[in-house]
DNA sequence: AGTAAAATTTAGATTAGTCTAAATTATTTA
DNA sequence: TAAATAATTTAGACTAATCTAAATTTTACT
């Protein structure tokens, strides 16, 4: 058993450590709104219970264990979203600080029945994948907006940037999951993107940064 | 805002001060599985807070700040218990454990959407009743089997004991929510009560002790 | 290669909640 | 009403998680 504490840091491990890269005590106390000096402190105690492996002013990895820790916090978080939104009727940008609550709640049954309620979906509100209850992930290959060139397009599918601010300006523009886009022009001076969405008349023009943000299939 | 283990002492104070009755340290001790010495530290603490009237050994009582806090926390409990109980299916001996993490996670707007997604549950699968998000309870009446004379009857609307191992013997038994029962004999030597349930055939004796635990509307 | 800058760790304190043992106060009983 | 007993509080210590400031190590750059 981890504490509440215990698994944030194992949850930010692992969101850092894309492609089981080592990941830095800075990047983990900017992440997680603490100090360095207190990071050391976990670092050593993760590292004392085999969750992590630990090298002195080297960075850290998961181990296996502390792997299945991370991604059934990850789990518990998106199942939550999913039933805050589908069942709750929250907006997608209301969801993430009570599902950071929610994820510590320790029954496996009670996820697994909640993940049985909603009938065992594969992505969160933000597009995210939801791994099941072996920790296995649906198979993902979303590309940012940015990639496509003019004349092409792809359903909307996910968001890389998950702050208020962005889900509600995408609310606004009638970005939403599920929603087919297609380029028209990429603007020269800074690589801003014109768009139509699901064929409608109306043209929507978004910052190079939105187009990294947004996540399509293709 | 309280910590969790504040809510813990707030709700347990609750429990205890039936008829606004003052609670002893020695109480409080025993129901949170603690020492004197830790109780008395945090009534130092919660009286700081002017959540509780604390006088140095002679106990304490809640103020009307400490028990809204705590009638909140029971609200949380209950309708965690209905929802796991109707949406997910845990039978009512499961529940208890859950809904005491369930019970601590904080957003109000959360709980007033279950209590709206469930359709505003007047009672939790236990008979206990749920307050509204204003704190308000339904008036309850119910009475224990034990006052039941030969011949008289009633409806099972709750229970006083809450333990899995008194629920089960209740689900074996039949003895549930619902159900009508009509007293035929109290046995002379120990006044074990001899019950029809529903009309049926089936003769059921239940000790003393579980009639008193019973709880009937009449 | 040698120094400056950046990252990281150590040292020493703090806060919340807990504990045991000792001291104090209240209650019971003779 | 004065012990004896029971309840409660205080004193001092411990653990988890955090912090600031100082020391150490790595890395980046001349
Ligand atoms: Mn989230
Ligand atoms: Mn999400
Ligand atoms: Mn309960
Ligand atoms: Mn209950």
């Amino acid at each position: 058993m981890q504490t509440f504490t215990e698994e944030n840091y194992l949850k930010t491990i692992y969101h850092l450590s894309v492609d089981d890269q080592t990941v830095s005590t800075t990047q983990l106390a900017s992440l997680l709104k603490t100090k360095a000096a207190s990071v050391t402190d976990m670092l050593k105690k993760l590292s004392e219970k085999k969750l992590i492996d630990y090298t002195r002013y080297y960075g850290v990895n998961l181990t296996a264990a502390g792997k299945k820790v991370a991604v059934d916090v990850v789990r518990k978080h998106r199942l939550w979203e999913y039933f805050l939104v589908e069942k709750l009727k929250f907006k997608w940008d209301e969801v993430h600080a009570m599902a950071e609550e929610l994820e510590h709640i320790s029954s496996a049954e009670l996820i697994n029945r909640l993940d049985e309620f909603m009938g065992f979906p594969a992505y969160d509100p933000h597009g995210d994948p939801i791994p099941d209850r072996d920790g296995t992930f649906q198979q993902q290959t979303f590309q940012p907006v940015s990639i496509l060139q003019v004349n092409e397009g792809g359903k909307i599918c996910g968001v890389k940037e998950h702050s208020a601010a962005f889900l509600q300006y995408l609310e606004r523009l009638n970005l939403l999951i599920g929603n087919k886009i297609k380029v028209l022009e990429i603007l020269e001076y800074d690589q801003s993107v014109v768009l139509t969405i699901n064929q409608s008349a109306n043209r929507v023009i978004i910052s190079r940064d939105a187009a990294q943000n947004i996540l399509i299939s293709i």
